[in-house]
DNA sequence: AAGTGTTTAGCCGTGT
DNA sequence: ACACGGCTAAACACTT
């Protein structure tokens, strides 16, 4: 499935390195100062994400959308604030819920906001019961130490907090907020009254800017005060390119949009116009007053995504579902549909089927699991890996693990079998030919799946029920002595200890250089001259030196 | 010729 | 600094 992978440790990084950056502009005895500087920032991040991904995880489950489109910001954000469900909420008032701890100094008070605005006299420390809460103690009790009492009557109505934004599920985008517009050149959506309660209560220690919290927000605010968001925005399909490679801003959008932050402003002013379905990819619309903008996802998702939806699709039948989907990306534009293509031949999740019906090229598909091919895996969740993908992937690896462990254990047992079968016909054959075992493990395994060189054949016993068959296997094995005879780590290419004792002029007529025993084969020879480490070079090479003493015993070795 | 599939190379951003 | 993923560009071969 697709979807945004969350970041790690790099949101809380930038987080706190902007945190540093936008508030040493700040006035030291500013109550946003304060407050700020004793937030644990990372904890706080951190504890919206982690919400927001179970919240994700519990979608995938029911992905059914829970609200129409038109309710998913303030849903969103009375699931982010409250312990109500998104459900309740749009069935009983359309109105989010918020609870706000009330402190004034020596008590504290869970009370509502319709409540609150009747409140006279109070700090106000908003938080959640559940999902989300201002863990920080320092926030709470050194609001109510530091500042007078004071009134705050926040409507509930413009309780639709950017932070309510999911910045790990791309379900959800939040609309322009007026808390927000201070920074985002969205004064022209807020009246005079608004702006003028919103630049107050920003001054006197309200919190509840707290919930309209955006870190990016200050910084576009401290670093580009002057800047008008849109003309940051460089299209390289659009022929603006910002780097020599033809990269540009467009890429990091995406990037940044999986990671979970939103550092860039024009990604925020690009989701203020987009609206996320739950499910993260229908009709999704990237468009912006001055186009399309690329979607916050890899090839490889969108083609993903594509062929799940569809099935096995050709080439062209991938183009057209992502132009569909994504106006970004122009049907005419042969551009993005190389890197299509460059990402199904490279990419083994894609499987290259049949003929295409109709013209030419193939039809692909994702691969199955069974035919499943190593795909790089995310190690703890890293930000190129979405939960859906990784459970999928997970899922995928165990189940192709468990296959080829189990065909691997198909293919031993049908060999070790295939050892333990006496040919009557030949007692000789009783002996483990070890040139010829590799030469039917060669031809079992590639008459089963593929191409194979079987360099050498270790025995090994497989649980068999017949427990006498399983004693004639294990006298063979014990009989023969049949070892390894070189680590598999040591040689590229394993050369036999035949050819080592041959080439060290150690076989000659009248001795038998092997590393069987010949009392096995009913030869009567004296004590062995054991080769081993210490006479020979190679630690691992331990085979036994016999000097033949008879005609009878030179033929039949 | 156009579309398709493969391969190589380079750049960028991020994480270690 | 290095590895890696992702993206982009380009070249080339093959098929329709």
């Amino acid at each position: 499935m697709i979807g945004p992978s969350s970041g790690t440790g790099e949101v809380t990084e930038s987080r706190a390195s902007s945190k540093r950056k936008v508030f040493d502009d700040l006035d030291i005895d500013s109550p946003k100062r304060k407050i700020f500087d004793e937030l644990d920032i990372d904890s706080f991040c951190e504890e919206i994400r982690q919400t927001n991904r179970k919240r994700y995880l519990q979608e995938l489950e029911t992905p059914e959308e829970l609200v129409a489109t038109s309710n998913e910001i303030i849903t969103d954000a009375a699931t982010l604030f409250s312990p109500i469900s998104a459900q309740e909420i749009v069935e009983e008032s359309q109105v989010a819920h918020l609870e706000v701890l009330l402190v004034d100094g020596t008590n504290c008070t869970w009370t509502t906001m319709s409540e609150l605005e009747q409140q006279q006299n109070l700090d106000v420390l908003v938080t959640s019961s559940s999902s989300l809460s201002l863990s920080s103690s320092s926030s709470s009790s050194t609001t109510s130490d530091r500042h007078p009492p004071e009134t705050y009557a926040v409507e509930e109505t413009n309780y639709q907090p950017a932070m309510s934004m999911n910045y790990w599920q791309p379900g959800v985008v939040p609309a322009a907020s007026p808390a927000n517009s201070n920074f985002q050149q969205n004064k022209g959506t807020m009246n005079n009254n608004q702006q003028q309660q919103q630049f107050e209560d920003q001054e006197n220690g309200n919190l509840s800017w707290l919930l309209d919290f955006k870190l990016d927000s200050f910084i576009e605010a401290a670093d580009d005060r002057s800047t008008v968001g849109p003309t940051l925005i460089k299209d390289n399909h659009c022929g603006n390119k910002n780097k020599p490679n033809g990269r540009s801003h467009s890429s990091n959008y995406a990037n940044d949009i999986r990671r979970g932050h939103e550092n860039s402003s024009m990604y925020r002013q690009d989701l203020n116009q987009t609206t996320y379905p739950a499910n993260g990819f229908d009709n999704r619309n990237f468009s912006r007053s001055n186009g399309p903008k690329k979607p916050p996802f890899t090839y490889t998702e969108l083609i993903e995504h594509a062929l799940q939806e569809r099935g096995e699709l050709t080439v062209s039948a991938i183009y057209q579902w992502i132009s569909e989907h994504f106006p970004y990306y122009k049907s005419n534009d042969d551009r993005w549909k190389n890197s299509v293509r460059h990402n199904l031949s490279i990419n083994p999740h894609f499987r290259k089927g049949s003929k295409a019906p109709h013209g030419a090229g193939h039809l692909w598909a994702i691969a199955n699991r069974s035919d499943c091919r190593p795909r790089p895996l995310a190690i703890n969740g890293s930000a190129t890996t979405t939960p859906m993908q990784q459970v999928a992937q997970n899922e995928c690896d165990e189940s192709r693990s468990n296959k080829i462990i189990s065909e691997i254990m198909d293919e031993v047992e049908a060999a070790t079998a295939s050892i333990a079968q006496p040919n009557p016909e030949d007692d000789t054959d009783n002996i483990l030919n070890p040139v010829t075992l590799e030469d039917s493990a060669e031809q079992i395994l590639n008459g089963i799946k593929r191409e194979v060189e079987v360099q050498y054949l270790v025995p090994m016993m497989v649980a068999n029920s017949d427990h006498e068959a399983n004693q004639q296997n294990q006298q063979i094995v014990q009989q023969t002595e049949f070892q390894c005879p070189f680590k598999e780590s040591d040689f590229l290419n394993p050369v036999s200890k035949e050819v080592v004792a041959e080439e060290c002029g150690l076989v000659s007529e009248g001795y038998l250089v092997t590393d069987l025993n010949p009392n096995a084969f009913g030869l009567n020879v004296i004590d062995p001259e054991i080769i081993g480490s210490e006479n020979l070079f190679g630690e691992e090479l331990s085979f036994q030196f016999y000097e033949l003493t008879s005609p009878s015993q030179l033929q039949s070795a």
